[in-house]
DNA sequence: TTGATTACCATGAATTCCCATGGCATCCCT
DNA sequence: AGGGATGCCATGGGAATTCATGGTAATCAA
């Protein structure tokens, strides 16, 4: 069962071809959500580059992008929900698959949209993973946005106090 | 089982007698969704211009097809409703075949529908895919129309929220 | 015959595949 | 504890293949 989990940081170059190595412990993610993996091959990955005010790609397992392709699927086909989620989970994404050696290649408009000059960021999200540009991740990370009920110098743990659910 | 969904964005050429490349991704979700289909031949793909306020073509695989078919058949005979949908699915809609070179003609009536002069848009709906004139598409996606219940600045993502089905 | 449609061939660019290397950590042996 | 030996990981380069696109010849329909 290995990891369950995105989770860690991790720089790695961007060499001119647009590969880049997933980290190891991602790739154990994407092998265990991918249905079709079979040992030895290659783990697909969905990466997501829709939303024109996100400046990193949002990637996740073949399985998790099932699940968001069933919850589409309920919505009324045509509400402007619905329609703004498949524009950019199904048009503004992209279903590739790791090579031999761990690699992911990102074609040149995914690079631009997010100013890949040649290291990129991956960042664990629990569910899913970002990938930034180094230089954006450094600047968008070191600020953070404060609204009414969330308070930016406050220690993140305090939000998960109270209603435990049941161990494990 | 290759890939399931019809998934991404693209541009391609569209020549003087009408010819353009499907992606190379999309051909292979057709060739998986025509029953017929055998290694080495061409896949078949269903093209729906109906309806007059679209100006796009919906398409899909043979068994997309099927599906709707089915469903259209258990609707009573006469009713406005199944009349309406005939009309569009099966009257005016072309049912054709990706040629050798993965390229997909469209007849001078399809392209004047869309308004294509000489660059398509191929967009992924996941079950389905669009084809649309590079300048219409343009247009019409910059425009989110927005209603009471939809924020056009919201990250899409949030209408993923709530109501989990059961973990697989 | 004439315009349109289909089949066949050609090519550059982009992408994928395959092989190679250096670094770091782990294991194991004595 | 030293010192290989082993193996995974990140990265690089070149070859081989696929893709998108163009053109020309053959076939068809009216």
């Amino acid at each position: 069962m290995s990891q369950q989990w995105f989770i860690g940081e991790s720089h790695h170059k961007v060499d001119t071809k647009g590969r880049v190595s997933i980290p190891a412990a991602f790739r154990k993610v994407l092998a265990s959500g991918d249905p079709d993996f079979s040992e030895g091959a290659n783990p697909q990955v969905v990466v997501v580059y829709g939303d024109a005010r996100r400046n990193y790609l949002e990637c996740m397992t073949i399985k998790a992008m099932n699940k968001i392709q069933r919850k589409m699927l309920k919505m009324p086909p045509a509400s402007p929900q619905r329609r703004a989620l498949q524009k950019m989970y199904s048009t503004q994404a992209l279903v590739t698959s790791v090579d031999e050696t761990g690699r992911l290649v990102l074609p040149a408009k995914l690079r631009n949209k997010i100013g890949i000059s040649n290291e990129a960021v991956f960042a664990g999200i629990g569910e899913n993973f970002q990938i930034w540009s180094t230089e954006t991740y450094e600047i968008e990370n070191g600020l953070v946005t404060g609204d009414d009920d969330f308070d930016p110098d406050l220690d993140p743990s305090h939000y998960l106090f109270g209603d435990d659910e049941d161990e494990e």
